[in-house]
DNA sequence: TTGCCCATGTAATACGTTACATGATTTC
DNA sequence: GAAATCATGTAACGTATTACATGGGCAA
């Protein structure tokens, strides 16, 4: 089993062993709580995903019961061919870049609202990013030593630049009301523009955009 | 049907829509080309998860055949329903914070590595931040016109801050080098840290080390 | 002994990806 | 008429979410 050649898909299998490697053995449900807390930055589960996979690690052999405690709790620790793949991982494979975000979809669809509305919008996801990077900077992982720093300052700087991005497109949008006044994005009555593709010049292109 | 209480996770279906209603009537090709080039900033989808969901969006009276071309070419659009769905999502729905990102993840699990594979990582990773960009910002979109100015402008900002991050993260592992040598970030074999949790108090942390 | 939280799990469903299949049109 | 590309689709699989089920321990 685990035949080294890593699936294509694989991101909770390494983040669960990367977790058991950082702190050490740990239940199911520590590492469901580890995902609410430290890791939440980088990537998130629920225990009922987390139990049959520890399951399959431990068949696989990345993971092995330690011990057993009461009410049938489990703990589970990383084997060494858990920790090569981890490592190999890290070093090999190459993240995809694909995006599938709600907080841009919103962004991206912005124009379809009038003025108003596109404000409204822009004020809510504002109040969000500002929540979570308060959340984030109070985390005392931040200083030099914990583990998660590395994530931690990237979520950092990205919830900065979100809430830097909402305040250029309020004012933008606010701005834009003082003259135009009915004229915001595209407003009311959608435009058809011809068709689709047209906008982003031709075949040639498309492995300029490649991702 | 389309009992515009929205479902739980409906992003494809609104950024179906988003598209009809920005750029007017489409067939299922076209929407999925638009996936990679205009919106692939914030959300993407395959032509095989575009076709069953166009199917269901016309039963539900969201979009409507417009016209039926050569070879089986169906061009949808976008009804006053489904418009109107499109706007009550974006004005309603606070989208989910939820992270989930292959960059973050080893980006979180950089201290499992040596500092020499550390920055191997984390070049690779800035270099994949500086594609992403360049592919971004040479985009005709950018100026004030295009629809989809707002999402790339967020795109934009989070992949400087994702750059910086890189390269703030290259100093100072180099810098660790200097002096530690063969003192990186938790190098090499891992030390178990007791046990998890214990790295973020908050309120539950009595249980976290329960036996 | 009732009620709450801890801790683990299963089942059903929804969402996404990969692989495969098909035919129509254009190009050589 | 062979090959490439356009355009649509189905099937199988893997991953993620929601809802439900269970039982132990603890405090009022």
């Amino acid at each position: 089993m685990s035949s080294l050649g890593y699936a294509v898909r694989m991101s909770l299998k390494i983040a669960l062993l990367g977790l058991l490697d950082a702190k050490g053995p740990a239940s199911g449900y520590d590492l469901a709580k580890a995902f609410e807390s430290s890791i939440s930055n980088a990537w998130q589960a629920g225990h009922t995903q987390i139990y049959p996979e520890l399951v399959k690690m431990a068949a696989d052999g990345l993971v092995a019961v330690e011990s057993e405690g009461a009410r049938n709790r489990k703990i589970y620790a990383i084997t060494p061919e858990g920790a090569r793949l981890v490592r190999s991982w890290l070093i090999e494979h190459q993240p995809t870049a694909a995006m599938r975000s709600e907080v841009a979809l919103q962004a991206f669809l912005l124009p379809l609202l009038d003025r108003e509305d596109a404000i409204e919008v822009v004020l809510r996801l504002r109040r969000q990013f500002s929540e979570r990077l308060a959340g984030l900077e109070c985390r005392p992982v931040v200083k030099a030593s914990g583990f998660g720093r590395y994530a931690l300052r990237l979520g950092i700087a990205q919830g900065r630049a979100a809430l830097d991005w909402a305040d250029d497109t309020l004012a933008e949008l606010r701005e834009a009301g003082r003259d135009g006044e009915g004229s915001p994005a595209e407003t009311g009555p959608r435009p058809p523009e011809a068709g689709l593709g047209a906008s982003e010049a031709g075949p040639g292109t498309s492995a300029a955009e490649g991702e």
